[in-house]
DNA sequence: ATGGTTGCAAACACTTTGCACATGA
DNA sequence: TCATGTGCAAAGTGTTTGCAACCAT
């Protein structure tokens, strides 16, 4: 993302503007899969913006408050993030090498209207994840 | 389960019988939806087990090893977990009251077969959970 | 008898909270 | 200037590990 997109983002959510922020909202565009926390940290150290790991929390957790990141979980111990924006999608997890591959087309919407006339129940989001063998690890 | 039932599960996990662990087996099958560690501890009080977590961990994870129970995420810190022989199923879980209601037929099976030939991704597992409102809570 | 199980203490990994100081608007 | 954001220390949850004692087979 342009630097000017992630300020107009920012600004829209009546966030501040700050290096962290941008950056964050930067490698979350640039990366393709899920990332968690130490991720964001070795990649703000990496850009000399200096952010105790407390930082990185308060601001994926005030992106994911505002709409602008989800969380996600892979069976770990820990959460994951990704923009909220991107194209509905699934993931491929690898169970041995923990690869992840995304999935996309797999008409979930029509099972919400499914589930809505059936139980009554009004989704509001859902987490459709898949593990299992890359065709890597097949061999 | 009826305890003989159990025992037999047990035995043919090459496990020991012991009472928390029959009383744990007993508690997932009576259930019907995801527990956590506390729920299991609580039980187990109740029946007079006196049992460490540690223990309780140590069961639900040789458990989850041996096929036997399935860990669960419903975008909590925490695990939940239930038992793998259930006929295949998914949650719905109320954002509000965090009420979880069960839903089967929705054919994720098409897709993995479609994952497979578009991917060559070999699906071993899958998790699928809808958020949103229940009937009681869209009032 | 002996190897699997348990309890206890401790550590661990991830995440949140409180408060004083710093910074962007 | 002043609300918002950040760093540091500390605490909070959920989970795992090591080791000695225990118990099911």
């Amino acid at each position: 993302m342009k630097q000017h997109d992630c300020k107009t983002e920012l600004n829209k959510a009546n966030l501040r503007v700050t290096p962290a922020r941008i950056a964050i909202l930067d490698l979350l565009e640039k990366t393709d899969k899920p990332i968690d926390i130490w991720n964001i940290i070795d990649y703000l150290q990496k850009q000399n913006i200096y952010t105790d790991p407390v930082t990185a929390f308060r601001i994926i957790n005030i992106f994911t408050e505002k709409g602008l990141t989800k969380k996600i979980q892979f069976h770990e111990r820990k959460f994951r993030y990704e923009l909220a924006n991107k194209p509905e999608h699934h993931h491929l997890i690898c169970n041995l090498c923990r690869r992840v591959e995304d999935i996309s087309n797999c008409n979930i919407r029509k099972l919400e209207k499914e589930i809505l006339e059936k139980k009554k129940f009004i989704v509001k989001d859902h987490s459709l994840e898949f593990f299992g063998l890359c065709q890597n690890c097949q061999k």
